[in-house]
DNA sequence: AATACCCTGACAGATTGTGTCAGGGTCGAT
DNA sequence: ATCGACCCTGACACAATCTGTCAGGGTATT
C-alpha cells in the first residue's frame, strides 16, 4: 500500500533531524529506489517542504507539523473567538476552514489546554447566520481571486438599484460588521471602487460563472443600511 | 491522489467531535461511498484510532501519532481574518492577544505560507474600532471571570435607562455583529439573564474594581440599536 | 577522477484503486 | 416489528496507478 508508505516516510523524516538518503529509505521500506524517488515527488506535490539535495539526503523543512503550540489564555480566547466569528460570518468554504483549523490548533495545545479549549464560553452570532440568505454566496470565488490575483467579471447592483457589469482587480476584503467589502481596481472605469459583495449578481473567474439564486438578492436587514 | 483524500479525511475528523457519515466524506471530497469505506480501512490499518459505529458515524480517537499539517490557503484565510476579526472588535488585552496567536502562527509556518500570511488582503474593520469607545471595557475582567468561574458584581443600566446592581455568575460570552452579551446566572434575580457588555457601568471582581470613564456610556451608533 | 547522492524519462507488466451491484449487520425511532 | 440510517464486506470489471528496470544527467564533496 502505498499509502502506508507515504505515512511512514514522512515519519522518518519527522523523526531524523539529519538527512536521510534516499537508499536508506528504499531499503527500509522494501522498494526500489526509484519508488522513493517518486513518493518524494507526490509529497512535494501535496505541499510538503521536503528538500533533496545531492551528495547529501532528504530532510522536511519546518512548517509542515504543525508543533506543538502553547498559548496564554488571553490568545487562546482569541483564537476561539476568531474561529467562531469567521465560522458565524464567513462562507460554506470559509466556515468550514474555520472549523478544521480550530481543530488543527485545538490538536497541538499542550494538554492542559486542550481540554478547556472547545469548552470555552465564548460564542459568535451573526445576523448573517441566521437569515442563511445568499449575501455571502460570492465570498469563495472573490477569496479564490484574491489568492490568484486573478481578474473578475461580476455584475454588480449599485445603491440606486442600477446593475452593470465590470472587470475588475481584487485587491482586498474587508470584513465590516454587518457587510463585506471588496476594494478593487475597476478596468471598466479605470478607478479604484468598492463593491459590497452582497450588492453582486454574478461573478465570472476564469471562466466558471457564480450565480445568486434568483429572488434572494436582497434580504430585509440588508435593505435597511 | 488518495494520498490527499486521507488527509483531508484526517482533517474532517478532527474538526467533529461528534460522529460523522461515511456519505457526507464521499459527497465532501467526490467519491463514491464505497471508496470511504475502504480508505477507512487503510486508516485503521495504519493504525489510526477512527471507530465507525453502525447507524451514528466516524469518529477518530485522540493521540494520533501523526500531528497535523500544514494549513490549506482557505484555513489560512480563516485564521488572519479571524484575528483581524478580534483584533478589530476585541477590547485591548484580547486584541493584543490575537496579535500574538497570529505571530506564534506565523512563525511555526512554511516559508512560502509566512511570505503570504501577514499580507493576505483580508481586513476587518469594526464601527467600535473607530469610535473607541469604552464599550468593551469591561471585556477583559468579564472574560477572566468566565475562565476562572468567578462571580461578578455589576452595576447595569437597562433598556429604560435605570440602573441596578447585581450579583451574576458568568455563564457565557457572545459576540453579536455590534454588541456583546454576556450570559449568566442572576443570583440577584434567580434566574438566567444577558446582559450587553456596553450597558455595563462598573464591574466588581475579586475585590477588583473597574470603571468606565464618566461621560462615555454609550456612544451614538449605539444608542440608534 | 571518483564517489555519493539527487533527479528525470520511458516502458511494460503487475498492482491497486474505483464504482457498481448485492448483500449483512446494529441501532434507534415509528 | 418494520423502517431508515448507518457501518461493513464481498465480488467484478475496468481504469488508473504504481513499480522495477534501464538509461541517462545533475551537483556537490573527497
Amino acid at each position: 500500500m502505498r499509502v502506508l508508505r507515504i505515512f511512514a516516510i514522512l515519519d522518518r523524516l519527522r523523526v531524523h533531524r539529519h538527512p536521510i538518503s534516499a537508499q536508506l529509505l528504499a531499503d527500509a521500506l522494501n522498494v526500489s529506489i526509484r519508488t522513493i524517488y517518486r513518493d518524494m515527488a507526490t509529497l512535494q506535490a501535496m505541499g510538503a517542504p521536503v528538500r533533496g539535495e545531492g551528495g547529501v539526503g532528504y530532510q522536511i523543512g519546518k512548517g509542515y507539523f504543525l508543533p506543538p503550540l502553547h498559548f496564554d489564555p488571553d490568545e487562546l480566547d482569541a483564537i476561539v473567538l476568531g474561529m467562531r466569528l469567521v465560522a458565524a460570518r464567513g462562507d460554506g468554504p470559509l466556515a468550514d476552514a474555520a472549523l478544521r483549523a480550530s481543530a488543527k490548533i485545538n490538536a497541538v495545545l499542550s494538554d492542559e489546554h486542550r481540554e478547556t479549549y472547545s469548552d470555552r464560553p465564548l460564542l459568535a452570532y451573526s445576523v448573517q447566520a441566521e437569515t442563511a440568505d445568499q449575501s455571502i454566496a460570492f465570498l469563495s470565488p472573490v477569496r479564490a481571486a484574491l489568492r490568484e490575483r486573478q481578474r473578475l467579471y461580476i455584475s454588480y447592483r449599485d445603491l440606486k438599484g442600477r446593475g452593470s457589469t465590470r472587470h475588475i482587480r481584487p485587491l482586498g476584503l474587508t470584513a465590516f460588521d454587518r457587510v463585506w467589502l471588496l476594494t478593487a481596481w475597476c478596468e471598466t472605469r479605470a478607478d479604484f471602487r468598492n463593491f459590497r459583495v452582497d450588492r453582486m449578481r454574478s461573478v465570472e473567474r476564469t471562466g466558471e460563472t457564480f450565480r445568486r439564486e434568483p429572488g434572494k438578492e436582497f434580504n430585509d436587514y440588508l435593505r435597511t443600511l
